[in-house]
DNA sequence: ACAAAAGTGTTCGGGTTACACCCATGG
DNA sequence: CCATGGGTGTAACCCGAACACTTTTGT
């Protein structure tokens, strides 16, 4: 058998919605290949950690940043995808609540930001593949799991949720049809707190009753938005 | 950095269906660990090929089955999944016609067959969990991909892919409003011929035409079978 | 009083569901 | 002529789509 050399890596495609546009995190490389260019957070995984564990050591050591949601998303591994050596890197799914949008440059990289979708620049390696593969998953996954309230605060209006949605999906809801559907799945509690945006009607804030959302599940509920 | 040696291999669920049942194909493993024991096909990624590569030529190398479809699942990644090193395995999965059902033994495993998927074996290291993650995947994308026709002959009949969704996915199927939905479709071709099966009225043989669906997708169309 | 955003109901049409009898063949 | 599996139509219902005006607040 011929002796194996590939490594293993971890990356992550982390969304965060902010200002009402859907960002994602990168960092500024500090090491070769691709030093000083932007990449996606991630890096080698250790001989005793588990993938997610990876991951979130990652995150922690390179942003700061802990994650609302985390998934798996696709491995990488075509031979040249790395210049240096062959790396196969599993790429994972995340998402983070604007509590925990603040991220910190820490020992591992250079620099940390949050880009706009709309507005990203030249990417290292593979990564703008990957982040192409991520959101995919994430519009699809947002008409069939209740996944959008982990981009959103605790409390959220519920035209903040209708613009996530329109934003992320790229096309128009029907306002009055969108909120009947939601509020007919019974998974959000309407809250007693209103709140005035500057102008017009003030509105209520809404909270995303996530054990309720699991009961329903387990008796055969399916989130289903088209 | 701590020098990384972790080995990279991919595991392949092959999916037949056979004499009404669904089967999928394994291996009596050869060698330690877990010799004797039954697994899914696979092995290590060497240095210069892609992971569906890898697949391809272990699938080949162990079975002598070439499969009609592909795709990457899942990776799996626990420290102690292989008892002796660490292992990341990729995992396939995949549809193989009844054309192609004639297998072999080759040189890499002492035995190859297809096993019903109500009646397994005990499996070496995780390959249960794999399997169980693949017929997930199976299950759900039975009802909004066509690749049900992956795991029939080139000509059909049309009680054999209801038998296939009711025994796959494990539920009555109304034969009337399934005939009408898929028809409506248009991604079938009713052939001239007709098959009489014993007894019974002779039954009229389909064929799946993968182009017109194509076609359709490219304009919208959505496969969808609840 | 006006601008801005929030909140709300009804109608229509298409698609899904439920349901049962006749047909063609072999034994 | 009987058993076996193949093939077919219609009516009820539900859900999604389309659509516009009123309410509440700040300026």
């Amino acid at each position: 058998m011929v002796q194996q050399n590939i490594k293993v890596a971890v990356d992550a495609v982390v969304f965060g919605y902010k200002e009402k546009t859907l960002k994602v995190l990168l960092i500024k490389r500090k090491v070769a290949p691709f030093i000083d260019s932007w990449a996606l957070p991630g890096g080698l995984v250790l001989e005793d950690e588990s993938l997610e564990e990876a991951v979130e050591r990652e995150l922690k050591e390179e942003t700061n940043v802990k994650v609302d949601y985390l998934e798996q998303l696709y491995s990488f591994g075509k031979p040249k995808r790395d210049p240096r050596n062959r790396v196969i890197s599993v790429a994972y799914f995340c998402l983070v609540k604007p509590e925990r949008h603040h991220i910190k440059a820490d020992t591992d990289a250079k620099d940390v930001a949050w880009f706009d979708m709309q507005d990203l620049p030249e990417l290292a390696f593979d990564h703008e593949h990957i982040i192409e593969a991520a959101t995919k998953r994430l519009q699809s996954k947002l008409t069939y799991e209740p996944i959008g309230f982990d981009l959103l605060a605790n409390k959220f209006l519920f035209s903040d949720l209708e613009k996530l949605y329109t934003t992320i999906l790229q096309k128009p809801i029907d306002r009055r049809n969108f909120r009947k559907k939601i509020l007919s799945f019974k998974i959000l509690e309407e809250l007693e707190e209103k709140v005035s945006e500057g102008r017009g009607r003030p509105a209520n804030l809404f909270k995303f009753n996530k054990k309720q959302y699991f009961k329903l599940q387990e008796e055969g509920f399916l989130f289903d938005i088209k």
